[in-house]
DNA sequence: GTCAGCGCTACAGAAAATGTAGTAACGGAG
DNA sequence: CTCCGTTACTACATTTTCTGTAGCGCTGAC
């Protein structure tokens, strides 16, 4: 079952995501496991948050089949996890454009 | 100049981007101005965000020039905001396949 | 035993979001 | 002119979320 929660009542699928994604430090926890996998700590530090949102964040990540703990390699994305990134990616290259044309 | 916002203090536009998507209800806006331009109401209405935040958030999608307020049509995207949409597209598709992988 | 590193948690204070009400500006009807 | 409806937007008290710091319990090396 896909986990209702705030504002995403409909029960549908892109709700669901668009309501996941755009809590924060969400799409920054993904881009930085976008190469390879990160501990707690080292995640934690790269991010700039705090453990106790860093952890929420991850646990929900891991509900919704996106990230999961190896414990000897630490976090990273999972089959899911990296399909979604790759439709990030072009995000990348994007947002170079975006600033140019923002910084006018 | 890209505005340094939350957590985004390196400048680097990838940040800035995923700073200024990952806030609440941003991702939301962009999606429910895909298809044609909104009111300030039938927006609030449409996502059931508060007055105040769906304010700010306009105004900060405006300052990034993704979104425009057109006092005939009301809120759209911009060409910016458009090119930033059509990345986003396949999400939706995507998202079904995720949604069932989480359900089981 | 100590020590370091791991994921993770407690908790108080700060910041952000909500929900409700209301403002100010416009246009049209009477 | 007043009144009504609609627009974008704001004020403010309450509620929720996030931050910053400290520390827990566990494992393994020494």
């Amino acid at each position: 079952m896909v986990k209702r929660v705030r504002g995403s009542k409909t029960g549908r699928p892109i709700m669901a995501l668009l309501d996941l994604l755009g809590r924060r430090w969400v799409l920054r926890i993904v881009w930085e496991l976008r190469e390879e996998p990160r501990r707690f700590r080292e995640l934690q530090d790269a991010i700039g948050a705090s453990p106790t949102i860093v952890n929420s964040r991850l646990a929900e990540l891991r509900e919704a089949k996106l990230v999961e703990l190896d414990a000897d390699a630490g976090y990273r994305l999972t089959v899911l996890g990296r399909e979604l990134l790759r439709l990030f990616l072009p995000l990348h290259l994007w947002s170079e454009k975006w600033a140019k044309a923002v910084a006018t």
